[in-house]
DNA sequence: TCTTGACCTTCCAGTGACAGGAAGGTTCAT
DNA sequence: ATGAACCTTCCTGTCACTGGAAGGTCAAGA
């Protein structure tokens, strides 16, 4: 199938599919008019790489867990580590803005929000 | 002072410093020696950007907020509004987080870890 | 047969917010 | 006089795409 389709089954926008190829994450046959030729192999890694770059994984470890996936030598406990360092560097980012809106939700509430000119936001952000 | 002090001063890298002037954020004068010339005045505003980088705001709503600092007869409504908006982008951040995590909890939690290749993470991956 | 429109191709540039490093000038203490 | 610790500009790289230009291909309709 062209990329246009592949794109539809995987989820992935067409630019995106050419990327992934461009940094070696996947390498599609080649039709004679030079079109992409994905076969369902590729659709299936390219849905595999949307669900784990929407997890959160950056491209880097899309790459590995695809190696991890595709070798079936591999053992899970592998896959688990970097899930939890994964789970672990979400939940610093949690943590992280979680306390960064406590912070803001004081300003907001401190600020009257009138026409007048004197803003505690401003004031704490200056001094703060 | 020098960029070194303005930079221990805010708490900004040197680097973030001169890329702010860059952007035409600030402006400091500049000595016989062309060594960049900060006061305090300077300072302060840098340690204004180096707050309001900190709690989410981007470089561009830094310049607004900013602006709005700087503009004695602006209306602290304007400013509530920013930091209400903000806020909301942050609840937002934290919602699609903790789904994210709940997701990734579950994987975890089902693949059991061991020497074994069958990993639950990577078929739910490969499927979902 | 011609044309139109929807595909597809490559290549180049831009995003945001810096960070790293090269090559060179300045200042200060020893 | 020398060396370290500053400072300068300029160029490149990061991450994960996205947009656009210029042009080739294909299928359907007039």
């Amino acid at each position: 199938m062209n990329i246009g389709e592949a794109s539809g089954r995987s989820g992935l926008p067409a630019k995106t599919i050419r990327y992934y190829e461009d940094i070696g994450l996947i390498r599609p046959d080649r039709g004679d008019n030079g079109y992409r030729d994905y076969g369902a192999d590729d659709v299936h890694k390219l849905r595999f790489l949307h669900r784990s770059r929407s997890l959160g994984f950056s491209v880097e470890e899309c790459r590995q867990l695809l190696a991890l996936y595709e070798d079936k030598s591999r053992a899970s406990a592998d896959v688990k580590d970097m899930a939890t360092t994964k789970l672990t560097e979400i939940d610093r980012k949690i943590r992280e803005l979680t306390e960064l809106r406590r912070t803001l939700e004081q300003l907001v509430h401190a600020c009257h929000g009138n026409e007048r000119p004197d803003c505690p936001i401003l004031e704490e952000l200056s001094e703060g």
